[in-house]
DNA sequence: CTTGACCTTAAAGTGACTTGAAGGTGTAGG
DNA sequence: CCTACACCTTCAAGTCACTTTAAGGTCAAG
């Protein structure tokens, strides 16, 4: 019995990435280095669709591919990553959770400048200041910069 | 009258960010470059203090460095920005708040997987599939990739 | 005259890809 | 047989908003 195997850009139509992505995953350990054509184009089978599948599944739900490596590493190892499975779940939930709190609060300062924006009207552009609109806003109530 | 300088660590201080950031919002051309000393180093006034504090008090609503480029830019050619600004501010509340939307199906579904890991406890590590629990997860709810 | 805090530049790293260049492969049609 | 054309290959650079590192210059205090 010979394997049905697939090149590149079908695995990549049936799971809905792009190749190069698929490419990137295996430059990164995410994905193993598949077989060869004799030409030299990937051979992939049926195991690497569930596999990049699986990878897609869990890029949605946000985890960082460095988690989803560890987890593919530890079953590829023989061993149930259903521990780790969990602490990274519960990692994410909080700071999902946290990521919410703060774009509410950004989003009604936002409507708030907003409002004061259209009730203000244009500003002669003589005037020193760079924006009364944005200038109004207050300082620091939100310092993300990490995290999806 | 000679206007008092200070150098780039100082502004820094001043406004709450690194030094590198400066330099990196210069080499982007959010930042005018300053006037330096004999010796080379940067030499900022009290306007510039004024400038880099606008960009961080854009930056935490969110604004890309595009934008605020250009709503200086307008104001460095002595045009008001309240047009622009009143456009960037109405995509800007779309943008959150759609990703505020999203944040919270998956927090939804992060939750739901978290239950069901928890009551599952441990799988065998012989079993076929990459993680239970992860992959009874809906798949594509959120397809987000972009957007802070 | 040395120590240490500050400054300079240029380059590389981050995360998760995307895009581009330059070229090889495989097949269908004329 | 030749030529389109779609597909594949690798490597490098671009994205965004920085952060970090390396290698070196400046300046005031002790």
């Amino acid at each position: 019995m010979t394997t049905a195997t697939m090149r590149i850009g079908e695995l990549a139509q049936e799971v809905g990435v792009d190749p190069p992505t698929i490419r990137y995953y295996e430059s990164i350990g995410v994905l193993p280095e598949p077989e060869r054509t004799p030409s030299g184009y990937r051979a992939y089978t049926p195991e690497d669709v569930e596999r990049v599948r699986f990878v897609t599944l869990a890029r949605s739900l946000g985890l960082h591919l460095d988690d989803i490596r560890q987890i593919l590493g530890l079953r590829d190892r023989g061993e149930a990553p259903c521990r780790f499975v969990r602490s990274v779940l519960d990692r994410q939930v909080d700071a999902v959770e946290e990521r919410i709190r703060q774009l509410q609060e950004l989003s009604m300062e936002l409507r708030r400048l907003r409002r004061k924006a259209r009730s203000l009207g244009d500003m002669a552009s003589e005037d020193p200041c760079v924006c009364h609109i944005l200038q109004s806003a207050k300082h620091d109530t939100n310092r993300p910069r990490k995290g999806r």
